[in-house]
DNA sequence: GCTACTATCGCAAATCGTTCTCAATAAGGA
DNA sequence: TCCTTATTGAGAACGATTTGCGATAGTAGC
């Protein structure tokens, strides 16, 4: 299986754009976080240990992940996006705590089922979905 | 079974707030739009019909009418929120076309089921989800 | 109904996330 | 190596949302 920044070089000399370190090192960025992320974070990690990155170039690059199937946008939350890196990794969805804001993944297959059943029933070509189930996990469920 | 008004009163009352003018205003605006709406839709529509609401206004009521269950969160878009009323309305799933941002209104029973499903495994109290599909509708499907 | 208390309002300023402008830099093809 | 031009960083601009504040108006108590 390809690694991450062999699939990113692909992608970037398929569009006939250029292969910068800045844009590189967004990537390894993303693949060193094991967990949802926003553009700040990944500014802040990059900035610790790279040194000269500018936000801008950070935004500019997220497009370029999320075309190339690197990366999806999990959910808006605290007035902006926050992504998650998918290549290598099966897919999921995610279960929300309402109160303290955890999240857990998880995997269901029925899902599927559905992606299926909705695109024929209305003639689409499905080519993926997001599930969020929420709810009161188990410490705030007593508090009430 | 009672109208969005009442329902909207009685939220109010037992939170200890007030009864304004202002507030009722938004919760006509919001059950007269039946379709997905943002908060600057919401604006102009109460602004063409009333006259006088400050956009403030608009954005202090948004997170009570949230509370109350009247409204949700529809899907985020074009850098801001997009609500919908709920209150009176079964519950339904949206499916999205990725290339002309159509989006259809579906339900799906089976949902039902993984709601359940993972509420046991991780011991959730689950009392919603939120599903996406996406895809390609059949018009954008041919041009590719 | 009148009064007092204070929640709510409108407006404008402030804040926050994201995009844009532009001059300097550096990919990468010739 | 040279040339063209895509990309970068910095900061200004932008759009959405929140906040501060003085004016207004619900509402509880008399
Ligand atoms: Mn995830
Ligand atoms: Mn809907
Ligand atoms: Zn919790
Ligand atoms: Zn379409």
């Amino acid at each position: 299986m390809k690694s991450e920044i062999e699939v990113f070089r692909e992608f970037i000399r398929n569009k006939g754009l250029r292969k910068t370190p800045e844009r590189e090192q967004v990537v390894r960025a993303v693949f060193a976080i094991h967990d949802h992320f926003d553009v700040d974070e990944l500014y802040v990690l990059l900035r610790r240990e790279n040194e000269k990155i500018s936000k801008a170039t950070i935004y500019r690059t997220i497009p370029l992940l999320l075309e190339s199937g690197l990366i999806q946008e999990a959910y808006f939350e605290d007035g902006h996006l926050h992504y998650e890196h998918i290549y290598g990794h099966e897919h999921h969805c995610h279960l929300r705590c309402l109160e303290c804001g955890q999240i857990i993944e998880f995997t269901e297959e029925i899902v599927r089922d559905v992606e299926e059943k909705v695109g024929e029933r209305y003639d689409f070509l499905v080519t993926g979905h997001k599930l969020e189930v929420y709810g009161h996990c188990v410490k705030c469920k007593v508090h009430r």
